[in-house]
RNA sequence: GGAGAGUUGGCAGAGCGGUAAUGCAGCGGAUUGCUAAUCCGUAGACCCUUUAUAGGGUCUCAAGAGUUCAAAUCUCUUACUCUCCGCCA
């Protein structure tokens, strides 16, 4: 959420900001509801500064056992006054609340501009797409063959779109989510959380999910919760409503956990095998930074994102997100594509973005700044590091061999206890 | 699911209709050869005035609603915490 008084300072970035999400918001309106609520507020104040004074005279009184009639009498009325400009208070109030809700965060100036997925500017590339002298395999031709995931039993426990993974292709799925977090705790410095995958509407607000995107959100509607789209969610609300220390930052959290993505709208797209689900898998990395440092270190977010995939010896590649192409949150947000030979395509696998104060404002999440002594909202970013599925579509389509079997790459050996599927 | 107790400032803890004691910690200041001790000040959000420094006001005792001239205090609803019982991997 960005504030009133950061939006009346910068209304021509927030401006621009809405058009490139295409987002229709009318500022003017808003603008005349911060007016009335100010003009509300100064008259009602008036009010209950009088109401304070009487309250000790009448009080003097009958402490002195003066007859206080009049004075009650008159207050009576100012009371009932106060009553009815507060309620029209609260109303404005949390109308302007609900509105700057829905307004996307703005972006930094360093994003590129654009309108879509190919206005996105490539940043970098790490190592080369792997050469076969075969034709590659999907990873759904390698499943059938290894009996890796079983789609087809999948759609009777829970419908299209939730994967089941078995035997070596389960044991891969452990053995992956094993590795990334064992690398970002002992490589990396992160501390590991393992949080709730059901999350409060609260909660759920905090990060961006809600209220824009309920419908792209699984509801418990018996208890009001939601699924978790992302490890984001709980783990961000880590620190919600807490002032965090300076000298403590960066605070690195990751976490595994199950997401679950309605995919509302996405019908018919990238529907093949792990490619596109409603539930998958994803190491995740949360960072509570300082302002001034918060884009510096969405550079290191995205090394550790990176690391993993170059320890896993999986060619890819590094896009920085364009004004149009970047979510409601953020206000910069790199990519990482891996190539998957099979699929003869990139696959995303990760997003890092930099989310400034915009869930802190919403979440309360704040520090004493030392230089000026007062409280400012903390930055938040967060990456994936990395999501499962597209990572062993990738994966499993790269290491496969002339033979038909598939290497197991080194790093994942010691959770796997095997070199090759075969 | 049932019964009971509780939720007050960073922490501890009083107040139970007249408008938040006190202690500890932190921070700032004073004093002081140094340290310690002592003393003073000390929150946040919002609104108004002001070029600024600064000043004034309103609100905040888990949240919301109600009673009242006046609510931390009384009533109701909700959330959370603890204890016991039931159920349960």
């Amino acid at each position: 959420m960005l504030s009133l008084k950061f939006i009346r300072e910068n209304i021509d970035k927030v401006k621009l900001s809405l058009q490139h999400k295409n987002v229709d918001f009318d500022l003017e309106t808003l603008f005349s509801h911060d007016d009335k609520r100010r003009d509300l507020i100064q008259v009602v104040e008036q009010l209950k500064s009088e109401r304070n004074t009487a309250t000790k005279v009448i009080a003097d009184k009958k402490k002195n056992g003066e007859d206080a009639t009049t004075a009650i009498e008159k207050m009576r009325a100012v009371s009932e006054k106060i009553k009815v400009m507060d309620q029209d208070l609260k109303q404005i109030d949390d109308q302007i609340f609900n509105n700057l809700l829905f307004i996307p965060n703005v972006y930094h100036d360093s994003v590129p501009i654009g309108q879509t997925e190919g206005d996105n500017a490539l940043v970098r590339e790490w190592g080369k797409k792997p050469q076969f002298n075969f034709t590659p395999l999907s990873h759904l031709e390698l499943s059938e063959k290894y009996n890796l995931f079983d789609f087809k039993r999948a759609t009777k426990m829970s419908g299209s779109g939730f994967p089941l993974y078995r035997g070596m292709g389960a044991k891969l799925e452990r053995a992956l989510i094993n590795f990334m977090l064992n690398f970002h705790v002992e490589k990396h410095g992160y501390e590991e959380l393992f949080p709730p995958f059901l999350t409060t509407r609260e909660a759920t607000t905090t990060t961006g999910q809600l209220p824009k995107f309920q419908e792209d959100m699984y509801h418990i509607s018996g208890d009001d919760l939601y699924c978790i789209s992302t490890a984001e969610v709980p783990v961000t609300n880590i620190h919600r409503d807490e002032q965090l220390e300076e000298e403590n930052f960066p605070y690195k959290y990751t976490a595994y956990s199950a997401c679950f993505r309605r995919e509302a709208g996405s019908y018919g797209k990238d529907t093949r095998g792990l490619l596109r689900l409603h539930q998958f898998n994803k190491v995740e990395m949360v960072q509570f930074v300082h302002p001034d440092t918060s884009y510096e270190i969405l550079e290191t977010l995205v090394n550790d994102a990176e690391d993993i995939l170059q320890a896993l010896g999986l060619h890819y590649k590094v896009v920085a997100l364009c004004t149009g192409d970047l979510s409601f949150s953020a206000a910069k947000c790199y990519d990482i594509e891996l190539w998957a030979p099979g699929e003869d395509k990139y696959l995303e696998v990760s997003s890092c973005s930099n989310f400034e104060s915009f869930q802190a404002r919403r979440g309360n999440i704040r520090f004493r700044r030392s230089d000026t002594n007062k409280l400012d909202f903390v930055h938040t970013l967060n990456g994936s590091g990395v999501a499962t599925p597209r990572l062993m579509v990738a994966l499993l389509e790269t290491y496969q061999k002339a033979d038909g079997s598939i290497e197991i790459p080194e790093v994942l050996v010691p959770f796997m206890g095997i070199d090759t599927i075969k």
